[in-house]
DNA sequence: TTTCAATATATATTAAGCTATATAGCGATA
DNA sequence: TATCGCTATATAGCTTAATATATATTGAAA
């Protein structure tokens, strides 16, 4: 299992060795065969076969399949194992390129310290975290509201404080997560309803989690999933099923950022 | 600021050399001779030497200051500037660790995938995020109750879905972030207030940012402080200034958790 | 059955980096 | 001024890993 710690564990000495791997490997894809993929890399096609070679051992399923012989001597071409793997370094790579990044903003390279604790790679209890990009902002001297496009097409209202914003660095066009406690989305099944200061999503309710007091609920609204927690007797008033349409409100001073 | 840089950046290549470098740096430390901290890494002399000289030549200030000659035939001994290096070095690594250690659990080994997609070293919009330490857990089918304590000593109780509580992993005696909206924090000068629910924690006004409609009062609770934004009306009427006892008061299921 | 271009495999060469080792220089103290 | 243990510096040798190179093997198709 080598080559997948390596590509978890990022282990520093062998990340670099890593790279020429997921290269390697994305170059096999491409061309379909590893002595051409090893000269595009560059690499020598022992170095390349050898490397292959361990990764096809130290992996639960082999990253490639190879032909012998036929006509055109043979081929190379990844299993879709192969494909996950290339996928996912993809992937961490990206986030691991963020969190260096975000190390190097907080590294004062004058006096070799770091300029303020900031507690990295955290995770949230908020049920609700859809991914949106920032419209507008409006900023007074102590609040702000912003409006953010989720993907499904609905415009989100946030009101949160003018140094939250700034600590942030967002600004219009960023792409944002939008944050909410489930216990903070209201349900409604009066599809007309009209309110202040109050996101309003239309969707249709996907599950009903069911309890002596509270129950949870998941409403669809265009693709993405909103978790609310309500009363039982709230959801026997509003008698809603499976599959029937409703609003869920959140106020837009509920809603939290996070990029 | 070659050094700095793959202190940073941990550019895969060399981040093993520069583990070394920051092993040579503290046992410079611990015993003042570049001969004898040489010995402990292990690294040869020359090789240490070489470092040490790239480092001081590279970085903005010396990372050590050298002695030659005198009694005992001199020493080396870490500069300020060092010190911080060596500091820095280890938080970034434990940062680093924790993020490898998230991608490893959400990386599928069967299948070479991403079990889900995870935001990784996201920041959030909250004003107040306090380290705690959590006391109890008690959950039902659909929510959990959890009481933290602060370093203040202060204990504060949230109210999350027991979905969050699973999918975050956390259990008694972990440490988190208590993490709650600025304007989910109410203010009273009443301090036998007695309340359900509810998180009151007593402290001093540290600070008052007035604007036309809301205010910002900064609260110090035994060190930490708390961010309330409320209504200018709100501060006029309860007639506050700044070194005024006070208590901040949050809705127990207005407030999240971080891990 | 020959051909072809790839895989499969072994060996020699090269390059880089580190170690080992040796020696000169230094300067406060006794 | 002799001593001591460290810094300063150079060079030869060793280790490791990758490259370059050569050659055998494979099997479908002409």
């Amino acid at each position: 299992m080598k080559f997948l710690s390596e590509l978890v564990l990022m282990d520093g000495e062998s990340s670099f060795l890593l790279q020429k791997r997921v290269a390697l490997l994305s170059a096999i894809e491409e061309v379909g065969s590893l002595s051409r993929a090893a000269k595009m890399v560059p690499l020598s096609y022992k170095g390349a076969w050898d490397m292959i070679d361990s990764m096809n051992n130290f992996c639960p399923s082999p990253v490639v399949e190879k032909v012998t012989g036929g006509v055109g001597g043979g081929g190379t071409k990844l299993t879709e194992y192969g494909k996950n793997l290339v996928k996912t370094y993809e992937v961490i790579y990206k986030e691991h390129q963020k969190f260096l990044e975000t190390i190097s903003h907080v590294t004062d390279f004058e006096s070799g310290s770091l300029k303020f604790f900031r507690r990295f790679n955290m995770q949230i209890s908020a049920r609700n975290q859809l991914v949106a990009t920032i419209q507008t902002i409006q900023s007074d001297k102590v609040n702000a509201t912003l409006h953010m496009k989720l993907k499904s097409g609905y415009v989100m209202t946030s009101v949160i404080t003018a140094g939250a914003v700034e600590n942030l660095g967002v600004k219009v066009g960023d792409e944002v997560i939008v944050i909410f406690k489930s216990n903070s989305v209201l349900l409604s099944t009066d599809m007309d309803v009209k309110l202040s200061a109050m996101n309003k999503l239309s969707g249709v309710v996907e599950k009903i989690y069911l309890s002596e007091i509270n129950c949870e609920v998941v409403v669809n609204v265009g693709g993405d999933h909103i978790a609310s927690v309500v009363t039982k007797s709230a959801i026997e008033a509003l008698d809603i099923k499976v599959g029937d349409n409703i609003n869920a409100i959140i106020k837009s001073s509920d809603v939290m950022i996070g990029k």
